[in-house]
DNA sequence: GCCTTATTCAACCAATCAGTTGTATAGTGA
DNA sequence: TCACTATACAACTGATTGGTTGAATAAGGC
């Protein structure tokens, strides 16, 4: 059985690609065959198959079966972890920043020192 | 219009790398050189400043100038955004899948009968 | 002015990726 | 059975990626 629970390099390798994350789009919107997927593409429906595959290996998607359709729709709960990880992490990063701004204050490394550098040649 | 806004494809492409999402982690707890990064890794530093730029095309990290050290820091916004987005996209998913449920009033568990359109036989 | 430290640039390499074409499988309907 | 539809598999290709080594750049300390 490949990994069916979230795998964060996969998930976020998936979603990492536009036309994936158009299938997404599509999908959350109920499921689709890869035909239905396919159209508003100007790809090959292989290409769509794979697409759609990488986002199943992800955990994000699974597959049915209908005749000889195979349709595809989202799995909730992947994306829900997905967005619990980030959630998780942005709380950290606000958390970091606040304890940063305290020790900071006023005299930090100034943010963005605009060093105009000249390129030297060789 | 923020032309700095966040890159979808590049966020995610950035987080789905697991040496770049320990470095954002690292980041998290605060500012940190190349050097300091790379320790924790068998990397070149080399490696962790392409892993670097990575992250900072992408927008989820900033530089700063610090004699001859390069400070990376995170940028908050850009990890928020994501966050947005993918909440959005679950609010979405959710939604749908309320009305998938009170369509079918069945275990998504089970494979076979996946779409409102059955058309099995055999 | 050298050294030393911190980082990047440049070139290269192997692996992966997104796409293609062509073929094969699975299921329906006659 | 045979034709048709929907999808996957296989092999190929060019582009991208994650890593390397080696050289160059930037800044400070002596």
């Amino acid at each position: 059985m490949r990994t069916t629970a979230l795998d964060l390099d996969a998930a976020f390798g998936a979603l990492s690609d536009p036309t994936r994350r158009a299938i997404v789009s599509r999908l959350a919107r109920g499921p689709a065959t890869v035909g239905e997927l396919a159209e508003p593409f100007d790809l090959t429906l292989q290409a769509v198959s794979k697409h759609l595959a990488v986002l199943t290996r992800a955990g994000l998607v699974e597959r049915g079966r209908d005749a000889q359709r195979r349709p595809a729709r989202l799995s909730g709960p992947a994306l829900g972890d997905l967005t619990g990880w980030l959630l998780d992490f942005r709380a950290h990063v606000t958390e970091g920043y606040e304890r940063l701004d305290a020790l900071l204050a006023d005299d930090p490394q100034t943010p963005s020192p605009p060093t105009p550098r000249a390129r030297r040649k060789r």
